[in-house]
DNA sequence: ATGAAAGCGCTAACAT
DNA sequence: ATGTTAGCGCTTTCAT
């Protein structure tokens, strides 16, 4: 591979200068037809490609949006399934590519793989106009330099109260109303009153919103609400859901009347323990996951479950980056909360027909 | 925003020069331990990030890969269908970006979005290292300049033949093969006879290999063959493939017995417009896909198809823009042909168990 | 181990 | 309408 053409390339090759060249694609209307013909020519015959980089350092402007996202590898799930879990990021993924086309952006994606001084956020920060991280990916302090440079949404984890993140964007669903109105709806609407949590060892403030939603309900129904999650396993996946199901079942006391979940991994991790023990869903214990991943739908009680829109957050967060490159640097930070769904299917005993309930926001 | 620190300021900070400040990132251990953590705090304290662009222009390389496609986007789907529906390009995207991730390399993605001289792949071929391009997403000729300066990998279509592009790194799946097993499924196991291909009206590589395929079945089989696809519908959606089976239904002669869709999307579109005739599927006539989108998992009855190992598409082109980078440049081009599955589900009659084939390659 | 200086390929004034 | 000329922020010899 020779060394690639430049503009002063070009501009030999059709006798004019380089500005002339540069001219012919960054402003094509300013140069004579014939003229531009020529360079159009010459670029072609040489497989000339303008040199990103030289462009962006030049125009201090990439084009590029970025995300990035940790290394959601859940090695239980095997290629077949994994198909069908499309997960979070991918979701957020589609949306953002989205939304970057329609305001002529591409998009520069990256999941975590921490190296030295050379951290990944600090690799795509430095090659886009501005980006989204997903909650978590990345140490909150980096971020802070980052984001006084560059416009940077977060996505998925609250604000963090009173720190120094709090001049950020922010997107978020609606953790807390969601699980909320999920467990009202099995204790007022399935008489339900032994419900256990099934949360996460790691302090993840998704899943604690979650939780707190969860209390919330059991409380105003006067049911007994634990102060803590029943379980907290120790990764989300379907393992360690299995793993919860079979842990609440060997209880003293033997299974509660509803696992609630707090994602579908886990919950379809529950089912197929459950299933395995020969205890029915419903029948014997409902079981509720959170985020509506397209497994939910395939697997058999289908899930019910509450369904985050990914792909809307992507959108916006696009939307939010868009504006804060468009002069609108110097506004407050926004902070956007967006509705969910409760998907009612029949792992809670609503019967094989879906049905939604939007909530939130 | 102000204009972001650079490292003539993170140098004048910590009383080093701007080469030192450079090492501090690309080789630490070329700098002295105590001069490196004062750079790094400086760095730190301004909130200095390199550039991409600059490092770019400097080093002549990226860690970027980059990944072209067409702007697939069914209008006649909704965004909860969309949901299952993932395309290609979203697998393919998750495969190459989990491979790129391995080798230390970010994903660039954009898709097609004509404009001037300054068309979709000249904007990511001047950003990345080398990429990937969707059979079809940009004109022959411009791939054929641009490849000469760097690698590139072309998906998904046939190579094409004595054309300009046969040096081009090129990864197909086993298209024919796999229409095949499945039409003599259709033929030999369900002894259907009066078989009906749906394809598609521009002329892709995949569908007509496809559709050669169906022929050597049905030819193979003594089967009456057309030298033409029954319908070529407009578009490969849901809704073209629904007017499609309402087509077929309307010829004189009835309907066929099964119709072997070029994909997903036309074959689930057809399932509904049989179930709405009060047609039944597959007891009246089978119906078949071609991709393995998860929707078809989803669908009543769930659909027989030829499943696409996108997946594994998305890895291999990173495995082998990698290798070119990796100074096999020079080698002769290579061209992967992936091996496909063929998944009998209901819609065949082959009854709910999925029971599935590996093919070709 | 560190510094000085020459580009990398382009854009954007400013001239003409 | 086109040419001249500075940089843009970094990497990289080559010195020291």
């Amino acid at each position: 591979m020779s060394t690639a053409p430049t503009v002063y390339d070009v501009a030999e090759r059709s006798g004019v200068s380089i500005a002339t060249v540069s001219r012919v694609y960054r402003n094509p209307d300013s140069v004579r037809a014939q003229t531009r013909e020529r360079v159009l020519a010459a670029a072609r015959d040489l497989g000339y490609v303008p040199s990103g980089n030289a462009r962006g350092l030049a125009s201090r402007s990439t084009g590029v949006l970025g995300l990035c996202f940790p290394d959601y590898a859940d090695p239980d799930t095997d290629a077949e399934d994994d198909d069908a879990a499309m997960l979070y990021s991918d979701q957020i993924i589609r949306g953002m590519e989205r939304a970057a086309r329609r305001h002529g952006y591409a998009l520069l994606i990256a999941a975590s793989l921490k190296g030295g001084p050379e951290s990944l956020v600090a690799k795509v920060a430095g090659r886009v106009d501005g980006f989204a991280v997903l909650a978590r990916t990345v140490p909150t302090e980096e971020l802070e330099g980052i984001s006084r440079r560059r416009p940077v949404v977060m996505l998925a984890g609250p604000r963090e109260e009173g720190d120094h993140l709090d001049h950020l964007d922010h997107i978020e669903v609606a953790n807390f109303d969601g699980q909320r109105e999920l467990t009202r709806h099995l204790i007022e609407d399935h008489g339900l009153r032994r419900l256990a949590f099934v949360g996460s060892a790691e302090e993840s403030p998704d899943v604690g919103a979650r939780f707190q939603g969860f209390l919330a309900a059991c409380r105003a129904a006067g049911v007994d609400a634990p102060e803590e999650p029943a379980v907290r396993a120790a990764m989300m996946t379907q393992a360690e859901g299995a793993r919860a199901a079979d842990a609440l079942c060997d209880r003293a006391g033997g299974p509660p009347q509803a696992l609630v979940c707090a994602n579908d991994q886990m919950a379809v991790g529950a089912l197929h323990a459950l299933e395995r023990r020969g205890v029915a869903v419903p029948g014997d214990v409902a079981v509720t996951g959170f985020d509506g991943i397209p497994l939910g739908r395939l697997v058999r009680p289908t899930l019910t479950t509450v369904r985050q829109p990914m792909l809307r957050m992507g959108e916006e967060a696009v939307e939010l980056l868009v504006r804060r490159l468009g002069g609108a640097s110097a506004a407050d930070p926004v902070s956007l909360m967006l509705p969910v769904t409760v998907a009612r299917r029949a792992s809670c005993g609503c019967g094989p027909e879906e049905r939604t309930v939007a909530i939130g926001a």
